[in-house]
DNA sequence: CTGAAAGCGCTTACAG
DNA sequence: CTGAAAGCGCTTACAG
């Protein structure tokens, strides 16, 4: 900065002044400095200008497992929205996801000053650990269900389960077979609601939903599990990498899809469509959720002074997609 | 750090020293310093360290598309390597993978004062851009091909391809045709020269590759035209999304797989073992890759005062996955 | 083993 | 509209 001060012939703070858009300064001088500038190809130190604005503009993520298909685009969604707004994302990842594992996390985000968090840790044990952290910095948890006390941005999952669940009664299904993602997982706990809540609405027979690990393997062993019970002729499974699975075991034991079994999944992966038959299934706004989240985050940052109110929460609406593994039931 | 000082009765210098595991502290002087640090919850100043040390432990990754297996797990490979070598990742996601796009992610990350960058954008003319960029930061370029003044981490896409098409060959196919990615990228064109490779190695008639954009989709229509000729009766795909809308092609119009025609893929997806049938498929360590990357872009950090050697290059190796979708052939 | 001093490269009132 | 001064919170020689 000195040197560009030195070629243009004017002070540093002269330069400062022009670097931060400030109005007082006489065209001229401006296209001074801004073409020694250029001739240096200068770029302002961030650390000491963070260092005397105390703003980083650092955003700290604490995600997890990148290979499946929801976090990884909510990431997308963040990075994008963080981008246009001037801020720079800082990310960790978790291998596993228990509420110790966050909490380092966040430890070392808080190591590089970060000025907030956002958390895509949709599990109950983790988001209630996340209340009164010792961070004083704000914190979104993305998918973080009903938390009371935290701002949350999250997809209608008990919406999009109950689109679902309507769906194949609509058909003419007696009731709705549900295979649910792992206990403690906000998601899980949504969907079932939702799946639940539109079988209480129609009177439909709740069997007790069958609990997989969100990976095609537990699908594919459930689903022979499902293929065995005759009584069963539709299955809500609560993502699509499940669904897989049990489309697998439906067709290696030979139960027909759709005509025997109506199977819908959760998520709209882009394999979806192609799988075998092409999945009907719950599409979520992923990078909807990220632009949000970040929009959350920063309301909260603005407004830091000012604590006075509630935390907020922001629902994205969940959609159907009706494809060919759904029909009106047959019998086995 | 002032108040720290202050309680634990010491100037500011030997709380830095504490910090910083200098040797030439009393034992009794550190145990009461940490004792205030943790009474205070103390945490260093960042950007103030940063501002003097003129290092902010922060590497730049240009990645893209965050919802295709490989990168996102490469994304997370890179990220605990990182974190366990104590530096932060700051995260630029791209949406289309251009030259320019790629230049303006590093502008970006260029203001935060990144040490290094990891750019995962696998495509030629990015990759050729990347040679002599005007930040003096080292760059590795991940799956940069055979870049020759670029250090690079890549997977022996080519042995791949060689393992592939052995397989198919070995089984009795005659030749074994080939859906490639898109041109320009540099994996497509190591899968390429691998397959090609293996045919001419076998005097097999080499058919030109058809050529799509990674996605199930394309795969599928793709799928649809090698339905229709007969005589085809294996199919090398270039990546297990691809192969997933080959199969539902293939299905769709009554051929079956294995027995009429034979596909592999490649990635190893974790949905690859439950397509209908379980794909065989190319593995690649993209943890491995992640790893590696950190490990080479650490190791151009420390020599960078000499910078006589010659860029490197780690090729990580792939391999071959068998399932059912392969066979020996039948006739159509 | 420990402290007083200087300085990293910026921004922000304060003068003029 | 522009400059001289102070200070953000650290680390690094330099003394002692």
């Amino acid at each position: 900065m000195a040197d560009v001060a030195r070629i243009a012939g004017v002070s540093h703070q002269t330069v400062s002044r022009v670097l931060n858009g400030h109005p007082n300064v006489k065209a001229e001088t401006r296209t001074r400095v801004e073409m020694a500038i250029d001739e240096l190809g200068y770029r302002r130190n961030s650390s000491a200008r963070a260092l005397v604005t105390r703003r980083t503009s650092v955003i700290g993520v604490v995600a997890f497992d990148p290979t499946l298909y929801g976090p990884a685009s909510t990431l997308g969604g963040i990075e994008r929205a963080a981008r246009a707004a001037g801020y720079f994302l800082s990310v960790v990842t978790l291998q596993t996801v228990t509420r110790e594992a966050v909490r380092e996390a966040m430890d070392y985000l808080a190591q590089q000053s970060v000025e907030g968090y956002i958390v895509i840790a949709p599990l109950r044990t983790v988001v209630d650990g996340l209340v009164d952290l010792p961070y004083g910095r704000p914190v979104v948890a993305v998918e973080g269900g009903q938390a009371p006390d935290l701002p949350v941005v999250c997809v209608d999952q008990p919406g999009g389960a109950y689109l679902a669940t309507r769906h194949l009664l609509e058909l003419g299904h007696r009731t709705v077979h549900h295979v649910a993602g792992p206990h403690d997982w906000l998601e899980s706990e949504g969907r079932v609601a939702g799946w639940r809540r539109a079988l209480e609405e129609a009177g439909a027979p709740v069997h007790e939903p069958l609990s997989g690990d969100w990976r095609p393997r537990e699908g594919y062993e459930l689903g022979r599990r499902l293929a065995e019970d005759r009584e069963v002729t539709s299955v809500f499974v609560a993502n699509d990498q499940m669904a897989l699975g049990v489309l697998r075991a439906l067709g290696e034991t030979g139960v027909r899809v759709p005509q025997e079994v109506s199977v819908v999944g959760f998520d709209d992966v882009p394999e979806a469509e192609f799988f075998t038959p092409p999945l009907t299934t719950v599409a979520q706004d992923f990078s909807e959720v990220g632009q949000r989240s970040i929009a959350l985050l920063l309301s909260l940052l603005e407004e830091s002074d000012s604590p006075g109110t509630a935390p907020k929460r922001d629902v994205v609406p969940a959609r159907l997609i009706t494809r060919q593994s759904t029909a009106t039931p047959s019998t086995r």
